[in-house]
DNA sequence: CTGTTAGCGCTTTCAT
DNA sequence: ATGAAAGCGCTAACAG
């Protein structure tokens, strides 16, 4: 790799001239541009980001944390985030954190030491005081960690309730919620939307645990609707635990949606991979994402209208779980 | 953030002293250690990265090109790579190409640019000359770029005559291929397995393009079962088109596996998630990222046993949507 | 318009 | 065992 000062000896000119062209800052006669121009080109040179990161404490990359890869739900995000940074010229550093506090702590450390210019992150466990002495620039996304940290979110416990309401509006009696994890706070709040809803609808709840998981959830299937035959409805706390619930009703040769309906929550691709695609709400993920980049890229850019708390409308997408 | 400088001024002692205990490298008294810990401590302290890869010409951090990180086969990959390597004290850095030439290298610019110490790249375009230029180790995932460069892989031709081979022996007469883009070559091998088990078998073939799509391989079947209504089984280029090639049946009221078998090719979740299960020739994903990993490392810390180019074996998962 | 120079934060000889 | 100093490649005053 040709340095700067090589292009310099090269074209006959400073470093300073070279840093000029390279930048388009400051003033360089056409003449001398061309040269350095030709030098550039001769010398296959690019400019070495570590040394200009090192001197302007910033560096054209942001990072982005996520639980789980592995979740289908993830990627898109990842895409969308990716789409709009990098075309402002941004690299983006997709990190992993197993849903591990310890993880994602010793991510933005990482960061942090790499001059990263700001980072995105989806946490269950993070609170303000692990961003408190990081200086950099910080969205939330899907959960609000503090009013002082900017988040993409959608309403979950509103949301929520529609989705009960949609099954009850489908004319169900019994119906059924296999719940997220105990420590997840949108987990929590889907929950509560459906006890809510049967509360004050006066209906009998039928609750059981699914982890997020599909597998896990289809044991919980199997294990309701062994205890409760007259289930005919089922609420599930996100869209993977949906098609370990449809896989169950398959297994056990119940008819979806005519025998008993099913929707889930999140709007993730495995719901129209299988057969009948199943009824959910909907994020939109790829916009949450881009909004989230966007209002990370405007907070590094010092505009501080990168500072709010968007909560995003989701959309009821109807299909074949439950009837319309 | 605290600098090295600072922190040897609170602890009384010159930044070499400092820079010999946080790398734990030259003589240093146990008296001084401790004073320059404390002093670390006290300032929280970190090594700021940046100026240390511009020394040393290295970073620590490791780049991953993918064609599509929505495409599920990916994440699976990403996990493996990045489980070996953050053990090792390096960071990943995810790069998505959407299967486009000149994002790829744009991205290894980039990582050129930031002292990248290695990259592990998924491409259906690239060859050795793009590589030419650049100084990174680099390992090829999934497809054999050039001798010189080491990869991982299976052996497409064999694995996709051996799923073929298995319809046949469960009785097939009539077998269809829906294959992925001509402008790849693991999908052009995997057809021409195809090909020549039917050629060999003197059967008829029926071919059609399902783009490594979904959608598109469920039209696909659609077009294929509309004109040879005989067809009695389908073999996909991957499992994504396994999916679709499975609704369209469902949709047509085929049933799987009696009247009509599948089997995709890769192992990726989605077959898991379908009722009925997709058998399919899997690949051990999650190892071969392992092991990619595991070369790249090798050739970064120069052991040149990272040379090779591994093929791995796969497995045949027999499952609900061909008979045993 | 162009060149000289200090310094970003760190590591590593080379002295002592 | 410790410190002084050069330098990694770049940018931005500051001179001229």
């Amino acid at each position: 790799m040709a340095t700067i000062k090589e292009v310099a000896k090269y074209a006959n000119v400073s470093v300073a001239t070279v840093s000029r062209v390279i930048n388009k800052k400051g003033y360089v006669q056409k003449e001398t541009q061309t040269k350095v121009e030709e030098a550039i080109k001769a010398l296959n040179y690019r400019p070495n980001n570590v040394a200009r990161s090192l001197f302007k404490k910033q560096s054209k990359m942001i990072g982005y944390i996520v639980p789980d890869i592995t979740n289908p739900f993830f990627p898109q995000l990842v895409r969308a985030v990716e789409d709009v940074t990098v075309a402002q010229g941004y690299t983006t550093f997709l990190c992993n954190s197993d849903d591990n506090l310890e993880k994602e702590l010793m991510y933005l450390n990482k960061m942090a030491e790499n001059y990263i210019d700001g980072v995105i992150i989806v946490s269950n466990h993070m609170n303000e005081n692990h961003l408190a002495n990081l200086q950099i620039p910080v969205v939330a996304l899907d959960r609000v960690f503090h009013e002082s940290i900017p988040s993409v979110t959608i309403d979950n416990y509103r949301e929520a309730k529609r989705a009960v309401m949609h099954l009850v509006e489908n004319g169900c009696e019994k119906i059924a919620h296999i719940s997220g994890p105990e420590n997840i706070i949108n987990s929590q709040l889907r929950k509560k939307a459906y006890q809510d809803v049967m509360m004050a609808l006066d209906r009998p709840m039928y609750i059981s645990e699914g982890h997020y998981q599909m597998k896990t959830a289809q044991e919980a299937t199997f294990r309701l609707l062994h205890e409760h035959k007259d289930i005919d409805a089922i609420f599930t706390g996100n869209d993977v635990m949906a098609v370990g619930a449809l896989k169950a009703c398959t297994k056990l040769g119940i008819k979806v949606p005519n025998e008993l309906q099913i929707i889930g929550f999140d709007g993730i691709e495995w719901t129209e991979t299988v057969s009948p695609e199943i009824t959910t709400i909907a994020q939109p993920i790829y916009e949450m994402g881009k909004k989230a980049a966007t209002m990370l890229l405007n907070r590094i850019n010092g505009n501080e209208e990168g500072q709010d708390h968007i909560v995003f409308p989701t959309e009821l997408k109807m299909r074949e779980t439950t009837k319309h």
